[in-house]
DNA sequence: AGCATCTCCTGCGATAGAGT
DNA sequence: ACTCTATCGCAGGAGATGCT
């Protein structure tokens, strides 16, 4: 028996597995001010609704070959609020793993540490909040082609696969939830795709704020600048407004964000029909700075959109192969690897 | 914890201004 | 005068927030 923190961890060790299948079968969310952390994949795609209606709308997105459909259960589709519940066990798993601790696919945390952790008000309403929120996370189906970590995959998942409420009555209030993480999320982890992302976010009231710095986060990261149109904002917001209401919505956010500078790491413009993103230098280096030793984990995620259904730890290779053949130091490996992943894409096609 | 109030996305319609 | 487009206003509804 371990223990993380003060708290004994139980770990049930199957003979009939190898090693790397030996997990504790409880991870318990105890780190104090871990760096809050979202999936890339997650971020990508509007998989939550920013409404604060109940969603019963199918959602479907392609990029070339690859789609991801989001089908809600009659409680709706699971909102960007309910994501700070993915993000909290997201963010603890991670710094887990980077003390080197094991971490298993089912998690428990108290929901008074969620609360604090992800800014939320500590009402008497919180505990239903939260129980909603899980029942809209798991009812909220997933299908699709896109892979998270190695595995590669046509799938139908909910976002957490199970959970559970319990409540301890000998000392009153303390409320306990058991949460079991879909593989998709859990492959996420492991492979480490996942951003840091500003604690301001959880100050973010707007949920099409939220989405913004999500897209933002993800699309422009530590570069200066990124431009994208409204219109295609406005499909990767996942936005029911019309054309016309989505560019005010985003204008007062804006104008909001210039009169208090609340938007954290970057700072958006209007300019025209496009939206400007400017980096302000505060976006966190990540944690695992280079993965394997050089390359940022982002890559790998970047990588296997510009190279769909080829193996990325090969093409890894061929890439170090070839840059060492032609004594090719790249300044920027991250984007040269990326290149590397477009043109042998380009030149071969899908494996 | 419970309740009241606030906030905000959405859908719809009204209004204003520019172009034909 | 008519059409088109951009902007603004408002109500509905549900979650977030704040107060006690």
């Amino acid at each position: 028996m371990t223990t993380v923190g003060d708290k004994p961890v139980k770990r049930l060790a199957n003979p009939l597995l190898p090693d790397r299948f030996q997990q504790p079968d409880l991870f318990i969310c105890d780190i104090f001010d871990a760096a809050p952390k979202s999936d890339m994949a997650g971020m990508e795609h509007p998989v939550f609704s920013i409404s604060k209606k109940p969603d019963h709308q199918t959602r479907r997105y392609e990029n070339g070959n690859n789609y991801i459909e989001i089908s809600p259960s009659t409680k709706g589709l699971a909102t960007v609020f309910d994501r700070d519940i993915l993000i909290f066990c997201i963010s603890q798993l991670i710094a887990a793993l980077n003390d080197k601790k094991e971490i298993s696919k089912t998690v428990s945390f108290k929901v008074s540490d969620y609360i604090v952790a992800t800014g939320k008000p500590a009402g008497g309403s919180a505990y239903g909040r939260a129980e909603d929120a899980l029942e809209r996370l798991r009812g909220t189906s997933i299908k699709t082609n896109i892979h998270t970590g190695e595995e590669r995959q046509w799938q139908v998942f909910g976002l957490v696969e199970s959970a559970k409420t319990i409540r301890r009555d000998n000392d009153g209030v303390l409320q306990e939830v058991q949460v079991t993480l879909s593989d998709w999320v859990f492959n996420a982890i492991q492979a480490k795709e996942v951003l840091t992302i500003s604690r301001d976010y959880f100050r973010l009231k707007k949920p099409l704020e939220r989405r913004m710095y999500e897209i933002a986060r993800k699309h422009c990261g530590k570069s200066s600048e990124w431009r994208i149109g409204l219109e295609k904002l406005r499909l990767k917001c996942g936005s029911h407004s019309s054309a016309k209401e989505f560019k005010r919505l985003i204008s007062n956010i804006i104008a909001d964000s210039d009169q208090h500078d609340h938007f954290p790491d970057y700072d958006p413009a209007l300019e025209g029909n496009i939206v400007v993103f400017r980096s302000k230098g505060t976006v966190p280096m990540p944690v695992v700075e280079m993965y394997e030793g050089r390359l940022d984990p982002e890559a790998y995620h970047d990588a296997r959109t510009a190279a769909p259904g080829w193996d990325i730890r090969m093409l890894e290779q061929e890439w170090r192969a070839w840059c060492g053949k032609e004594e090719i130091e790249p300044k920027h490996p991250t984007r040269h690897f990326i290149k590397f992943c477009q043109s042998w894409f380009e030149k071969r096609g899908r494996p």
